[in-house]
DNA sequence: CCTCGTCAGTTGACGTGTCACCTACCTTGC
DNA sequence: GCAAGGTAGGTGACACGTCAACTGACGAGG
């Protein structure tokens, strides 16, 4: 990841790179991002030895519980919006470290099971409150509702286009 | 890095973990991060062989253009808001591929000058003008003037925020 | 029942980022 | 001039992501 701010002014002059606004704007995200992840993730690590991968991946195992029927990779790489590829190393990764587990499907031989071991489950209760009240700290407490609902403007009309041109491209 | 639209729920209930409005802005924000980030990297990669931060580094070195005195390894660093070690690490493999080469600093025998080879120069004249247009079509394109300010707002205030926690400690 | 296309998931190679640590050099104070 | 501490930069180990290729199982058509 991660770019940074910078004017490009000396490599790109016409057609005319961005206006004064919109290159505020761009090195404000590019800032933002890079540094709230390496925050946010610096911070799990500390108290928790969690990245925030890891943390999205028990977020999304437990939030089907004990109850629900166990997820599929496939699935959880859905709600994640990772590539089956990065999850199966993760999971990997995460499996040598006790907090997840593999078990096999009996409806489809392909398939497995991914479930939260009792490690990962109390990884996630034990990190989850500080995480949040790392995300209230850093950006929410800044930040008025008027704001908020501007910023996530911006961001469904980011996406929105990002989608277009995928489905076009 | 890249964490993914997640509501948390399950895990986190006490206090309350974001209100709805804050949620959608959240959400948005970290897909956000993650999609444009992938998307413009994979496009930088696809027609020019870069990554994002390749481009950085090629942008950086050529805002001083051949007249200016070379940089040093820290100032780049500097530049670029990187750690030293990303950066040294990145350079090497960069000079491996023949984009940049380092150079022994007179004044200070524990310095090194970074410098744009020709190839680095070629390749990033010839990738910026694409890069910048991915960005208008992704980003620009969709928002008004209004958005746009709105937008750079949130961030300076979120960078605000991580700057005071960051200098507290 | 067999085969061909597809699907689930994994793997290996490689580029990237971080942390801890190291070396070589500079600087300051005596 | 020299010891002590700081600085510039690099290195090795390891976690992370992506791409392409692979294995094995499913499933529809003949």
């Amino acid at each position: 990841m991660m770019c940074q701010p910078l004017a490009y002014d000396g490599v790109v002059t016409e057609p005319r790179w961005l206006d004064q606004r919109q290159q505020r704007a761009w090195r404000g995200h590019l800032a933002v991002a890079a540094r709230l992840q390496a925050e946010l993730n610096r911070r799990l690590q500390a108290d928790a030895g969690l990245s925030l991968a890891d943390f999205d991946v028990l977020v999304a195992l437990s939030e089907r519980g004990d109850g629900g029927a166990p997820l599929r990779v496939t699935e959880l790489a859905e709600a994640l919006q990772w590539e089956k590829s990065r999850l199966s190393h993760h999971l990997t990764r995460m499996q040598r470290r006790g907090l997840v587990g593999r078990e096999d499907c009996p409806d489809d031989a392909r398939g497995a099971f991914v479930v939260l071991s009792p490690t990962g489950r109390s990884a996630i209760e034990q990190a989850a409150p500080a995480h949040v009240a790392a995300v209230r700290e850093l950006v929410f407490d800044g930040l008025d509702d008027a704001q908020v609902d501007a910023w996530a403007a911006v961001s469904d009309a980011v996406l929105a286009r990002i989608a277009d041109a995928q489905s076009a491209g």
